[in-house]
DNA sequence: GAAATAGTGTCTCTGAGACATTATATA
DNA sequence: TATATAATGTCTCAGAGACACTATTTC
C-alpha cells in the first residue's frame, strides 16, 4: 500500500443537514430553494463545503447556524440547544454531476422555532412536513435535489428508531415542556396515536427521564400540566415501544 | 453558495474497516502493521484510498477482499457471507500528519476464518482481541494508529448494541451452526454469560429468526445439538436483553 | 461411572396495553 | 353547562430471569 500524495484522486468533502423539528402536529425538514445549476429551483437539504482547517462536526455546528441560527450548546440562558449527531455519508461517483463530492450528512433535531422562517444566507428556506418529500407519490415540485431525499429517509429513519430509546425526542421540546407535549412529539414523529395514560406513567417512572420544574401551564388547553425538563437520562431503558408491531 | 470547483479544498478519501470476529471466546479485529511512515510498525485498521470511480462501499468490499478473501455476497456456495456495514466517518483536520484525509469507516462481522492469519497482500496481519486494543492500560506495542483505536470503539460499541435487536450474531458463525454457538457469539461480544435455557427459548421462540437445517453436530462435546441456519428475520423483536443493566 | 453440552419445563415478577375515573382549566 | 387536557389507578397478559430436570454424547 504506497501512500502517496500524488496517488490519491481529489475529492471535494461536504456536510448536509437534515434539521427536523415537530411543527403543527407534523414532522418537518429544513428545505433550501436551489439558486443555481444543477436542479436550480429545486428543494434540497441545506449543507455546504468543508473548510480546509475546519472539523467535520464543526462545519455541520457552523452551517447549521448560518441557515437557522440555531447553536447545538447551551449559550448559558435557558434556550433549547439542538441535538447535532453524525447520520451517514453518500459517495456515489455521479451523485453530483459537476465533480466527485462526498457528502458526510448530520442529523439535527431542533424544537420548533419563533421565526416561522428561518433567516440566514440561504435564499428561500421553509419547514416542509416530511410526508409531503418522501410519500408514495411526491409531486415534482417537492422532489429533493441530488440523493437528498434517500439522505432524508435515512435521516428520519434515525429520529424515529433514537426516540425508543433514549430521551432524545426532548430535543423537539422547548426547555420547558409538558408530558402531553412530549407525547405528541412522539406522535408525529411516529405517525401514530399513543394512549396518553400509558405514555404518562411511562415517562413519569423512569427515573432520571424528566425532572419537574416546578410550574405548570395551559398553553396546550384543559387542565394545568406541570412542566419539566429533559433529566440526565440519555438512556430509555426499557425502550418506548412503537406501536403497530 | 457559491459554488465553484475551485472554491473547495481537496481532500483524500480513504474508507477504514473494522473487521470484527469471535476466536476462542474473544472479540477480535483485524488489524495489520504499518510498513511505513507514521505510525511505522504500530498496529492499524486495514483500509485505502477511495479510486476515483469507485462508490464508498465498494471501495470497503474491494479492501476487505484484498486483505481477507472475504465477500460481502453469498457467491453460490454455502460460504457464509460477511456483513458489511457503514459505520461513521473521521475528518479531523490532523488526524493524518501529511494532509487533509477524511475517513469513511466500514463494519465487516465475519465468521472465524479457517486460514489462521488472512493473506492479502497486507503485510503482518492478525487477529487481534480487542479487549488488548481498547483495555483501560493498552500497553504501547499495541496501541492502534491515527485515531483508529475510537474507530474500532465506535465499531465495536455499534456491534454489541446492534445484535441486540437484529439477527446479526449469525454473521459471526458459519453458515449452519448451532444455538450454544451462537450463544457464545453473544457471550463473546457482550462479555457475559448467559443462560443457556433461557437463551434458547428466546431464539427458538422467535419466528423466522432460526431455521433448523436438519443435522445435528457434537464439535461443542456433549449431546449432540441441532442445525440451524441464519432465517429471514432480520430485525429482533422483541430484543434480546443485554444483561447489567 | 463422571463431565460436558442440549433441550424442556415451571415459577415469579416486571412492565406494556387496555381500559375507568377524577381533577382543573376554558368556552 | 360542555369540552378539553391532566393525572392516577386497575386489570390482564406477554415475556425475561431464575431456577430444576432430563437427554445424549465423550472420556
Amino acid at each position: 500500500m504506497p501512500y502517496d500524495p500524488s496517488d490519491f484522486p481529489p475529492f471535494a468533502v461536504t456536510v448536509d443537514l437534515v434539521v427536523l423539528t415537530v411543527r403543527r402536529h407534523a414532522l418537518c425538514a429544513l428545505t433550501v430553494r436551489r439558486g443555481e445549476e444543477p436542479y436550480q429551483g429545486q428543494w434540497a437539504l441545506p449543507g455546504g463545503f468543508v473548510r480546509a482547517e475546519e472539523d467535520l462536526a464543526t462545519a455541520a455546528a457552523r452551517e447549521l447556524a448560518e441557515e437557522t441560527g440555531l447553536h447545538t450548546q447551551e449559550s448559558g440562558d435557558s434556550h433549547a440547544a439542538a441535538h447535532l449527531e453524525q447520520l451517514a455519508t453518500y459517495g456515489d461517483p455521479h451523485r453530483d454531476p459537476r465533480m466527485r463530492v462526498v457528502s458526510v450528512a448530520y442529523l439535527v433535531l431542533a424544537p420548533d422555532l419563533p421565526a416561522p422562517t428561518p433567516g440566514g444566507d440561504a435564499g428561500g428556506a421553509r419547514w416542509t412536513p416530511v410526508a409531503r418529500l418522501l410519500g408514495d407519490a411526491v409531486e415534482a415540485a417537492e422532489r429533493l435535489a441530488f440523493d437528498h431525499a434517500r439522505i432524508l429517509a435515512d435521516g428520519v429513519e434515525r429520529a424515529r428508531s433514537k426516540i425508543e430509546y433514549s430521551s432524545l425526542a426532548a430535543a423537539f421540546c422547548p426547555a420547558e415542556f409538558t408530558v402531553g407535549e412530549l407525547r405528541r412529539v412522539y406522535e408525529a414523529v411516529w405517525g401514530v396515536a399513543l394512549d396518553p395514560r400509558n405514555f404518562h406513567r411511562k415517562v413519569t417512572g423512569t427515573p432520571g427521564f424528566l425532572v419537574p420544574v416546578g410550574g405548570t401551564t395551559t398553553r396546550q388547553g384543559g387542565r394545568p400540566a406541570q412542566l419539566f425538563r429533559a433529566g440526565g437520562a440519555s438512556a430509555l431503558n426499557p425502550p418506548m415501544l412503537r406501536p403497530e408491531v
